[in-house]
DNA sequence: TCAAAAGTGTTTCGCGTACACCCATGA
DNA sequence: TCATGGGTGTACGCGAAACACTTTTGA
């Protein structure tokens, strides 16, 4: 049926189409912010290809599904989260990507759309089933991954430092009310060190105006208790879809 | 052979996979600084469905081919043209996106990667081939188009805007020199009236030092005669991937 | 000699940067 | 009382924005 319909409408039915498998595969990331490491969620793998290595969650479309729904589904395998960002990262397509493609016959091929999420660290609770293996891994000790996932992961980590940059992604991540240095420490862990100096960074934030002081304190050990704020969503609504930047 | 490996591999053999056709959509622009106008290539579809009907360049992935070749070789089918920009827009799977999807018993799904292109106006040369329509459209002034091309364009004028602020794409899209005046024409026509003071737009780039003066004058009409400017790719080496912004 | 287009210069204002410094708490 | 972390203030310089002005051409 499909055949021939193909056949009779276009000129290029005998060009032989590739048959696909989509894949989405999560990059999955979160900041521990006391002790300042970014991390990434990985999984071991159940089945070959790559049997036993590390990977990113991910999982094959099914019928009916869209794609986001596929990558929400993986994600909620694997962790239990309330708080979370997620959005398409990139599609990786090339032929001989997937091992699986070689052993089969009829040509099939495996395509990545991978997503990118981050989830609030404190609230995640990672779901063992027994079997496999599931864990955060600082981005920065990363073992050799299953398929072309330490690239993707390379290309998220990239797209996730220019999110924080320009949407208050942060927001979503961060606890309901947190301090100037919470959001600070999220910050550096991410973009490094030397992105800008506290007391800059704190200035500019509260000038804009949707960072709310609860006036509530709070103390940490040593030093003068800090204020706790609260994200304003209405405050910031005038921001919305306008070029801002969070440095 | 494909089914007993995923049966012995996966517990979720029988979760009924779906199985993808893969098109690859061209959101191709150009910028014709003479008359001010924002294009977009489009062409008149041949075959059902939406027989008849504008949409973007498009064609399905074929054996062996990578995504980014599939865009190429529909591009090259288009148009013929030495200088163009090209990159991954943006991948759309949803179910029943594309009608061919309910007509099939197998229930074969059709998912979109759609690929972002800016090419030079004065050597695009469009290729008529006596049957299809192929045009270009202000992109103020599109039809409506078949499937959810409207919203691919939509969403590749977003980054066409993006780009043109944050990276050097103007000059894989200009002539080899140019005046100042066609640059600011081209940021004009794409980004909007309002985005910048001409002199302002000048002594910025200007003092960037990327733009070689080749002294030589070209008078257009009435008025003082403009310099002739080179983009100089060694000069700007040391601000690739950084953030610039050109606005 | 005037309009049109190219190119230069100037003034103002705000913001990023780099600090120095004050404040409140626990040990 | 001192170390620690939170919070405030200031001085400098660059750059964006707005706009006035000069230069060089064609008509």
């Amino acid at each position: 049926m499909r055949r021939t319909y193909k056949k009779t409408a276009s000129p290029l039915a005998g060009e032989s189409l590739a048959d696909f498998r989509v894949g989405v595969d999560n990059a999955i990331f979160s900041v521990d912010t006391a002790q300042n490491r970014l991390l990434v969620l990985l999984v071991m793998r159940q089945e070959e290809p790559f049997l036993g290595q590390w990977s990113l969650p991910a999982t094959l479309v099914r019928q009916g599904e869209s794609l986001e729904d596929a990558s929400y589904r993986i994600l909620a395998e694997k962790i239990r989260v309330r708080n979370l960002y997620l959005e398409q990262l990139y599609t990786f397509g090339g032929p001989d990507r997937d091992p699986r493609e070689a052993e089969d016959s009829y040509g099939v091929r495996y395509l990545s759309v991978s997503y990118f999420a981050l989830v609030r660290f404190a609230d995640a609770e990672l779901i063992a089933d027994g079997v496999s293996g599931i864990a955060w891994y600082p981005l920065d000790q990363l073992p050799q991954l299953a398929f072309d996932h330490n690239k993707i992961l390379e290309y998220g980590h990239g797209r996730l430092k220019n999110k924080l940059e320009y949407s208050p992604v942060a927001f979503d991540v961060l606890p309901e009310v947190f301090t100037l240095s919470d959001l600070y420490q999220l910050y550096t862990t991410v973009l490094g060190e030397n992105f800008s100096d506290y007391s800059n960074f704190r200035s500019r934030l509260l000038k804009l105006g949707f960072l709310a002081d609860t006036k509530v304190k709070v103390s940490r050990g040593a030093g003068r208790p800090a204020s706790l704020y609260r994200f304003d969503a209405e405050a910031f609504a005038p921001f919305k879809d306008k070029p801002l930047v969070f440095i």
